[in-house]
DNA sequence: ATACAATCTGATGTATACAAAGTACAAATG
DNA sequence: CATTTGTACTTTGTATACATCAGATTGTAT
């Protein structure tokens, strides 16, 4: 008798496929939808109000991003996360962001510079309210803004994908309010190293700063997966 | 009255839905399908001899993978490759090919080698024959258990992905036969520099390797480009 | 002849119906 | 009592039917 938080948005203008598509992701980027889940088409349905076709739709899409993992014949479950998993997701998004600062220091304009500050003076605000989620947030919204100034469209796409698979544990490596300040000053190095068009220290700063994550979020990956190991699941 | 290439192998054991797939982006790949296409469901239905289902499934894939691009209530249309689009993906590209190359010289294992070596020689004796198909399939081939043995499953998945959607130009850079020796030496030196696990010296040989790729590609997008300017389409 | 409107066509978007296959459970048999 | 087989049920895989919308075409009025 849980409650279903689990709603499409019908206000939306969009074919129902990429609003399920939209639930069911953020259903499973929050954790409301659990690992080895399944996914049945039929209860997702009735779940959410429509038929199977754009159910169906959505978990294609949701194959291919690596969400959900299909079974022949018996259907899509959420897909496991394991700790290699993140650990590959996380190298590969180290040396993508790299590449989108790098960039970024070569072609920045005006605008880009315009809404980096900006996104910058968030963080700084957020961080001194000790606001995790404001933090969390403006964080991403930092990191966007830097990819957006690499000008590569797909480099846009592919790290948003990646961000999106850890949304989960976002908020892990701010939770610990004595790394505030350093947050707060890699993402100032980070801005200073773009307007000097500083790629090595650029690139070097990203790299250390998403390490931080990664050690915060294997802390988590550990604990859950220890949690997990002593209930049985239901 | 064109030949209908387009045909689906009713001898794969897989959903309709993933042989539509596999058929759908292979014709892109390969051009049979010409940007700008209009992929009408019902006309692929009846030419690959389904119903509407797969074919929709298969192009919700194809959507996420930017092979085609949908209008709402106009349906999909095979997406357009602009040389902006190609260099995105190929900058994307060499960051991660240097990526696995780095980590192949950490974390190479002995079965890695063997079959490492085994696609040098391969692409060693394609080169001394001049055939153009064997070289370009044995070098996807080298550069696949490159990746494969940088051990990350994500960044296997993502350069593969990255490398389909430029299948179509792949023998450009080696239609010039005065490269060829450039080309096996170059792939000498990557296979050296994983055994001696020099990172430095693998990641430039990779990124002149790709940029030579990139100049050749771009030399014929050009071309092409000039060449749809003149004739009207049909 | 041109502009505008109504209609008609053809495509997508969505729902449902039907087929096939895998699984679980129960009954029968050794 | 265990094992095997058969049957029913659940769920996916596929096809088709229905709804809706956008664009084209045709007809009419100015």
């Amino acid at each position: 008798m849980k409650e279903d938080n689990l709603q499409v948005n019908m206000d939306e203008f969009l074919p129902l496929r990429d609003v399920v598509f939209k639930t069911l992701r953020r259903g499973i980027l929050t954790g409301e939808l659990k690992p080895g889940e399944r996914l049945m088409e039929i209860h997702l349905a009735n779940r959410l109000g429509v038929s199977r076709t754009p159910i169906r739709e959505a978990i294609r899409k949701l194959e291919l991003e690596g969400l959900v993992t299909m079974i022949p014949r018996k259907g899509a479950e959420v897909a496991n996360i394991t700790e290699k998993n993140l650990k590959d997701v996380l190298e590969v998004r180290q040396a993508l962001e790299s590449l989108a600062i790098e960039l970024a220091c070569e072609r920045i304009t005006p605008e880009n510079k315009e809404a980096l500050k900006e996104k910058l003076d968030q963080v700084e605000t957020a961080a001194r309210t000790g606001d995790s989620s404001a933090i969390a947030s403006a964080d991403v919204a930092f990191h966007d803004a830097i990819v957006e100034a690499s000008g590569n469209v797909r480099l846009t796409q592919l790290v948003s994908n990646l961000g999106e698979q850890m949304y989960r544990y976002r908020f892990e490596y701010i939770k610990d309010e004595s790394k505030h300040s350093q947050i707060m000053s890699e993402h100032r190095i980070m801005y200073e190293s773009i307007l000097e068009g500083d790629k090595g220290k650029a690139a070097r700063i990203v790299k250390t700063h998403i390490n931080n994550q990664e050690e915060a979020i294997m802390r988590k990956i550990k604990k859950e997966h220890d949690a997990a190991g002593q209930e049985p699941d239901d």
